[in-house]
DNA sequence: TGCTTTTATCTGTTAAGACAACTATTCTGT
DNA sequence: ACAGAATAGTTGTCTTAACAGATAAAAGCA
């Protein structure tokens, strides 16, 4: 099915130059793997973004994080974290609280809830990200991690 | 800047696994190199999805596609076709018509002023793909074309 | 101290994507 | 021919993402 896929769009948009080939591949692949966290996520009523939010809380611990600073640790950039946080706090996943000390900044943490989601799901999704790429040795994989890392080194 | 964010990253949010450090880096390759293809689409008042919706109409010729042929040359899959067309339609980009043999089909074509878009960008959008892997030899783009191949090819 | 700039967050608006339900047309098997 | 299944597309609804502008607090400085 991805071949013939592949072979279809050869056919209707054929790459212009290598570089572009990477590009669509790039943005296909991420889609792929992408899509099956979601459905791993779906169940939980949490999207990426959201899971990943909980993560960066999760790693602030006690002290808490800004909207700043999660919007600093996103995969993607610059989705709208004050909406995102009122639906999350809204389901009581994570606590806001202005600071004291410096009153233009709210301070986001994750309550007993939000952290018990989030170990429910340690180990699914490890396993998904282990299955997704089961089909490949240990050396392509870090082969692959070297030259994402290259592509984004540029500027 | 690069450095410094993986670094946070690490602290914050350990890699629990290689594959799991492969859709990490992924994800936000193919968002870094998303975000300059917005960058330069933005002038023209196309997202992505646009631009390929249209590049895919130009590579099915006079003939036009159906809804469900462009979903299926999508880079990603599901958008809302329908209203996406609707929109283009609007911009006068591209002709919808009830096909008169199968009327539940709705065949798609470029107008001359999408392809006149679609021929100015022609240049600039392979020159984005070139600069941002400027930086790359050929040998390793290939290498990664072949590695993100394999990632898919799992199933 | 006041005035300006910067920083952090919030709000409003529009366009997209996800999902499910709905309509219209064609196909299939009897 | 005809009932039911399958296919193609559209529509409604809800959640996000993108973007711009507003608000509020803190910092910098004459």
């Amino acid at each position: 099915m991805g071949g013939k896929l592949l072979k279809e769009i050869h056919k209707v948009r054929p790459f212009d130059c290598l570089q572009q080939e990477v590009f669509l591949n790039l943005i296909r692949t991420a889609d792929h793997l992408m899509r099956g966290f979601e459905v791993l996520l779906k169940p939980y009523n949490l999207s990426p973004t959201q899971y990943n939010i909980l993560r960066i809380l999760r790693g602030a611990g006690d002290c808490g994080i800004t909207c700043k600073g999660i919007g600093e640790h996103l995969i993607t950039r610059d989705p709208d974290i004050t909406r995102l946080l009122d639906r999350l706090e809204a389901r009581n996943l994570i606590t806001r609280q202005r600071d004291t000390k410096d009153r233009r900044v709210v301070s986001t943490r994750l309550t007993p809830e939000g952290a018990k989601i989030l170990r429910e799901l340690d180990k699914p999704v490890m396993e998904m990200h282990r299955s997704q790429l089961a089909h490949m040795s240990e050396m392509k994989i870090t082969q692959l991690i070297d030259l994402l890392e290259e592509v984004r080194s540029a500027e």
